[in-house]
DNA sequence: GATGAATGAGCATTCATTCAT
DNA sequence: TATGAATGAATGCTCATTCAT
């Protein structure tokens, strides 16, 4: 029954896994973590409620699992977007349109990592969230590259810059997904990036 | 600071109100909304559980006037941050030397913001902020001038760009928050503030 | 402290302790026991929640002392009722119109008795209730010189009798509350007498 | 009697609803609705507090419930009890002998009949009780017949007789259960009855 | 592996009662 | 006497987790 890889992660018996999954997302985006419930996540699925628990080891493991794949798909995509591009104001570009790009193609999962990545400091510092930390880290080398080409001022900091373009994407995102999907997310991100390019870039 | 208990029957109620208030940041900071306990806020605010509904309706009450509280602070000190200043480069500068004051005086505070302000989308659906939407729409007024004053770049939308730079303020202190408060703000501040004005004004 | 008798029971600052009597028969009367708030009581009788334990020990206290308030004016309204009455079936005929007659001049006064009087088993059993007992004693008592006089069949027991005639008022009473009040209860009251005098009397 | 466990998944869920509805019946007898526990329910019988929830919805329908499994087995019990039986009078006899059977064999169920059925005016509103009107509209369905037979008076209004009967009844059951079933009730039950028939049967 | 009935710890909220004023 | 703010024990209900089938 279970054929090769079909899946991302491992892949045992990964149909269910993959469905529970895709559940826990959209419940976790529709309720919150703590307001979501596992049985609804399993109604979703269409799986038992017991049966989460073969897969995933409680309710907070379910989450983190939920993060990495989110975060491992937003690498990935980031990764096949960048292909071709050497130069950093143009990474940055395709960085900032890959990010509205998933979050318009998959809006539960904007809202997973809008609001459950700020979840509890006691909850998010317990957990590293690690795939996060190296998409950061991605961004942030685009940008050190940059400053080393000379694009990018040589003021800038290229950890605290990753970290306030993310917070600068983000924010937007929340707010879109607050309002209920209601504005062109284009229109925002144009914006983003004229406001990052010029607040980095070498004077003229 | 600490006028003579004058307000009602003893000068007992509104301090105990404050006290609530007070625990409540701290609790809500520490926990988060959801796993804070009502009982912990009553030990922390030395007062009993059943003292809470006293002044509040229920916990989710208690966490609004809390964002209230909090907002109603942020937009009366920045009022005074902003007096004397008129231009607005100066006056986004202060903006952002206000905000990160703020935060570095009451950490909890900048948790609370960080991490409540994006609960459940349910919550904060119902829950429409309206004191948030004012602190947004003060930085918008700013933006909006200097675009006028044709210190901004005429492409700049006021109300993005101040989304996007609350979105770099909120993240930078984030990250501040969730490592336990472990690197300097004050640079993470000029580099924010570095980024924003060459993001935003007219080029040279 | 404890000067003449200026009101019924005793009599201390008469005036509060019959304000809250009163307001307590009327939410008995509305919520039934167990959801009745003493401060709603209070609220109803313009009084503050402490003052009420001036004048009672507490919520038990207040209920019973509702009850013998209660039974002593419908003891005290039957003696005048039965005045001058001597023969049997007519003083009967006076209890049941004197029953009906209190319920529709005080009728959260009939939804007392109706309802709490049942209240929880162990309640009703630890409070003896003696001047409920003492109002079937008269009734009881009435039936029995009738039965000695030859009104009533010498093979009715005067006790159950004087219950079973309670009881027939008491529902019908109960079923008019239930209803809210819409029909005719002098009806329903001579039903009774009909059926309680054709089935106690001697036959002709 | 028990046929072999062919309900819900293993025999366990019919059991199980039975066990609560049991221990439901013995607890509100012995405490009343409002001082019955839901735990001291669940320990009654034998079950978890969360398994209550699983049967029935809260409390009140819990409450709700009792009634109406107390009043089907009342009405089933009394249309057996009716069998092969015509003649008006002797109907009425049997009803009030089944009636007495079943407080006998199920005092608590006469507890909870007797007591709860009167419970806060409030609760007994919302809830219209269709079973029980039912049993009502049995007994009145006798009289009439025995008033269309000649059996009874023409001036007995079957309603009010069958009300006034189920109040004779009930509150001697009430005066038996609180007293703590010292008396014997078969010497009650053949008073209710001759009180009953000869205050509504034609006069010879 | 899969199920879902059963479990019971956990928590917000209520409200009778107290007591400083 | 009178007040009403403060108290904190008490309880209905939820839901993550387990485990017999």
């Amino acid at each position: 029954m279970e054929q090769g890889k079909t899946t991302i992660r491992g892949g045992r018996s990964g149909d269910k896994r993959e469905r529970i999954l895709r559940a826990a997302i959209q419940v976790f985006a529709e309720k919150g973590f703590f307001q979501a419930k596992i049985s609804e996540i399993a109604t979703v699925a269409e799986v038992a409620d017991g049966t989460i628990y073969l897969y995933f080891d409680n309710k907070d493991d379910l989450l983190i699992q939920v993060f990495e794949e989110i975060m491992v798909r937003f690498i990935e995509g980031l990764k096949v977007a960048l292909e071709g591009s050497e130069e950093a104001s143009d990474r940055i570009r395709r960085v900032i349109e890959h990010h509205f790009s998933m979050v318009e193609a998959h809006p539960d999962i904007a809202a997973v990592i809008a609001v459950e990545l700020r979840q509890s400091p006691k909850f998010m510092k317990e957990y590293k969230n690690p795939k996060f930390a190296q998409y950061m880290r991605s961004i942030a080398a685009i940008i050190e590259e940059g400053v080393r080409m000379g694009t990018f001022r040589g003021d800038v900091d290229p950890i605290i810059a990753a970290r306030a373009l993310f917070g600068m994407l983000d924010e937007v995102v929340l707010s879109w997904v607050l309002v209920g999907r209601r504005f062109d997310l284009r229109h925002s991100a144009e914006q983003v990036r004229i406001i990052f390019m010029h607040g980095t870039r070498t004077s003229t």
